[in-house]
RNA sequence: UCGGGGAUCGUCUAAUGGCAGGACGCAAGACUCUGACUCUUGCUAUCUAGGUUCGAAUCCUAGUCCCCGAACCA
């Protein structure tokens, strides 16, 4: 069932499912309901729910409710109704709250089986025992409580006895260990805090690490997608599951990398710190990351999904280009949304030789390439309103529009000329022009004496238009990465993200356009019907501006934040540099002189370099593999397959699992010829991963070719185009050729392949 | 006693020892009753240095840079 799409996640679901650890994928989207979900969010529900639906799985939205004290029922809600509107249909809507009975279980299991304790550490002293990053931590005073005891202050912390703080639950791991979320983690902490779900049952509350492995558990999750800052939590993930089970399915954990985008901050504080500045309009504000915002701002469900499909899924932290969505958003309109006519900023312009009848024009609701059918009546009736872009006294040369002695066609309609102004405002911009109308210039004909249209602009009926207002929206900041410099984020906000334009007006059939509806006003961009409109009084939210070809050549792009100074955190200073393989080789034979012995032994060997000798004396399997095959074989030659081909074989299966007798076998075979080095790379890897002897895997390897021209012939026939371009000078598809011959003649010698089809390819 | 991850066109991402590919972007051109759309062509990348190999983005070694981890948050 493996899907055509390629991304780490799924390659790993392909893997399960062929090598039969799951016949079904299960997953789950855990947001905890304490704010409004964003497009960091939607990238995390387009993963687990489109896993799902690849695989024909099952995707959980399951709210991770656990810390009462941050988390509301408004988020719930507003939660479900993004994923829905997202176009996810939850498999489940489930709370880690309702499993809090079956969670308070198994922790009395963990103190039942002396791998849980009650701890009285204040929070400092917990801290203060922990350790540091580069020293191990104590164990607490109370990590030898009797069983009993901690079975019995459990208990008596659910029951309410103690105050929040007093005492905590925690896991009897090792205080020692390098990872510190192992270093004795909390299990529970009291809180004497209302639940939005659960009321006031529980006195105490599961802590993340503890809760979320166990729901995945319980839900029998498969595959647990999350985001690169768990890493260091897997391990513990792994020790609550592996110490609860057993688990029908057992849940894994993988980790991607979070959404980063350009000009927008995704932090739910920064988020908050806007709102609450009212510096936008709210968590919906449509210049905000969030979901509710993007609705509002026009942003569809699918557009928004097409980006996240874009810009994959990998485990390497990168910045998104805000372009691509803007690009996702676009393209998507120019299918979905009909066109009409609007003008921004009127200019009146008397149409001279115009009858005074109303003449209707019937103008699509599509351009051909959409190929969507649909039209309306436009009315024109002598007296239009054109754009104040639309005019220039003194244009450029390149300029497409109105201007003295231009000819110009209104959309759908007629050709205009000789145009002249008749009035302007005392900032000196034009506010009323008189043409001349061209009759007999509809449906795209041109004027009969010849003149040259320059352009066509967009316009509304004077009489007829219906006013709106306009609200302009752009990017929030005016840098791509607003969190970066030290500063503070707020320093970087464009003031005219929002530009609300109020004297503008849109053509008569938008009358009965309903809130939610997209629409592109042709020439100036696409907008949605806002909530805030009413009868009479249309409010439109500009989604996007069109693509403009004309403003990129002429407007500078933002300039890249200009020094990317490395960011001086205190942290660094806190972080020595750790020790180097190089090191803990050495280490390991100063603390074994066995391994010491090896190392100044095998430095002698004839071939050997000291680069050698040090990996081979790393450790004691490897160094011991070395002296057991290299009774028998060239030392060098045992050497650089130990090194350079061994570990690819591997993989993760440790190296003294390699039995010395077979390996060496295959490296005489290698030495007197009888295998060429491609076959016995194959074989080495059966080797490994079958532990079968020599003797039985290369007598299954099929026989080479005893003549390599009629494959490297067929190759080569197979690919004309191919082999055409390797004699032009293409030599990069050599190793193509070497590898479509060798696909068919497995075991051959690659080597003389190379030769041959060098040969044969002149 | 530090540990865990990561680095491929300007950006995002693919290639699982065998053609460095796609998308966004950018440039030029075609088309056009939207300076839109569409189409054509082009642009640009394997962090560095060694090694193994017929062949390396991929395996080995050394180095560089970036991210994460010491909440009774998730």
């Amino acid at each position: 069932m493996a899907v055509e799409r390629n991304d780490f996640i799924r390659d790993i679901i392909d893997d399960d499912l062929a090598a039969g650890r799951h016949t079904t994928v299960a997953t789950r989207f855990p947001p905890e309901p304490n704010g409004y979900l964003h497009i960091g969010h939607a990238k995390a529900i387009c993963v687990d729910f489109g896993v799902a639906r690849d695989y024909q799985g099952t995707c959980n939205l399951r709210y991770d409710d656990t810390n009462p004290v941050k988390e509301d029922v408004e988020y719930v809600k507003s939660i479900e109704a993004d994923v829905r509107w997202l176009g996810f249909e939850p498999s489940a809507v489930l709370f880690s709250a309702d499993y809090f009975p079956k969670m308070y279980e198994l922790a009395e299991r963990l103190v039942t089986e002396g791998k849980a304790y009650v701890c009285d550490l204040t929070d400092e002293q917990i801290k203060e025992y922990r350790g540091t990053l580069s020293e191990p931590g104590r164990p607490s005073p109370f990590r030898d409580r009797s069983v009993e005891e901690n079975l019995d202050l459990l208990r008596r912390m659910q029951a309410g006895e103690f105050p929040d703080g007093a005492r905590v639950l925690r896991a009897k791991i090792d205080m020692a260990s390098a990872n510190m979320k192992m270093r004795d983690p909390l299990l529970y902490r009291i809180r004497h805090a209302h639940h939005h779900r659960s009321g006031d049952r529980w006195k105490i509350y599961p802590m993340y690490d503890y809760a979320h492995p166990l729901e995945d558990g319980i839900e029998g999750i498969t595959h647990s997608i999350c985001t690169l800052e768990f890493e260091n939590n897997r391990e513990l993930y792994d020790w609550v599951l592996d110490n609860t089970g057993p688990w029908a399915t057992r849940p894994h954990q993988y980790e991607m990398a979070r959404l980063v985008l350009d000009y927008t901050v995704m932090s739910k504080r920064k988020l908050l710190t806007l709102v609450q500045q009212k510096l936008v309009n709210g968590w919906d504000d449509p210049r905000m990351p969030t979901i509710a915002a993007m609705r509002r701002r026009g942003y569809s469900a699918a557009a928004i999904r097409a980006f996240c499909d874009m810009i994959g899924i990998a485990k390497a932290n990168s910045s998104v280009d805000i372009g691509k969505l803007e690009y996702c958003i676009r393209d998507d309109l120019n299918h979905t949304a009909p066109r009409v006519l609007g003008v921004l900023r009127p200019i009146e312009v008397e149409l001279v030789g115009w009858t005074g009848e109303t003449e209707m024009l019937e103008a699509p609701l599509f351009p051909p390439d959409v190929g969507k059918p649909g039209s309306r009546q436009v009315p024109f009736s002598g007296r239009v309103l054109i754009d104040r872009d639309d005019w220039r006294d003194d244009p450029p040369k390149d300029y497409q529009r109105l201007a003295p002695g231009r000819t110009v066609r209104l959309r759908y309609g007629y050709c205009i000329s000789g145009a002249e102004v008749v009035e302007r405002d005392p900032a000196g911009n034009v506010t009323r022009l008189r043409a001349k109308v061209d009759l007999d210039t509809t449906g795209g004909k041109n004027p009969a004496d010849g003149r040259k249209v320059s352009g066509v602009i967009h316009w509304v009926d004077a009489a007829s238009s219906l006013p709106v207002e306009v609200r302009l929206y752009d990017r929030l900041f005016k840098v791509p990465s607003p969190e970066e410099g030290g500063g503070d984020f707020l320093e970087h906000l464009d003031p005219s993200s929002l530009e609300i334009v109020t004297g503008a007006r849109v053509e008569a059939s938008l009358a009965t356009a309903e809130i939610g509806s997209r629409w592109q006003l042709e020439r100036v961009g696409y907008f949605i019907v806002d909530q805030d409109t009413k009868p009479g009084a249309i409010v439109m939210n500009r989604i996007i501006t069109l693509r403009d070809q004309r403003t990129v050549a002429t407007t500078a792009k933002t300039p890249a934040a200009p020094e990317t100074e490395r960011k001086i955190n205190a942290k660094a200073q806190t972080r020595p540099k750790g020790k180097s393989p190089a090191e803990y080789r050495a280490e390991a034979r100063a603390r074994d002189p066995e391994l010491a012995t090896a190392h100044t032994r095998l430095s002698a060997l004839p071939g050997i370099t000291a680069d050698h000798a040090d990996l081979l004396a790393g450790d004691r399997d490897t160094a011991a593999l070395f002296v057991a095959v290299a009774e028998t074989v060239a030392p060098e030659l045992a050497a650089k397959w130990i090194i350079n081909e061994l570990p690819r074989a591997l993989g993760d299966t440790p190296i003294g699992t390699v039995a010395a007798d077979q390996l060496a076998q295959l490296l005489r075979a290698v030495a007197d010829g009888s295998l060429n080095p491609s076959a016995a790379k194959g074989v080495l890897a059966e080797l490994v991963r079958t532990g079968k002897p020599f003797s039985e895997l290369r007598a299954a390897q099929t026989a080479p070719a005893l003549d390599l021209v009629p494959a490297i012939d067929a190759v080569i026939a197979a690919n004309p185009e191919k082999a055409a371009q390797y004699k032009a000078g293409k030599t990069g598809l050599l190793g193509f050729f070497v590898g479509q011959v060798m696909k068919s003649a497995p075991g051959a010698d690659a080597a003389a392949v190379n030769r041959a089809v060098r040969d044969r390819l002149g």
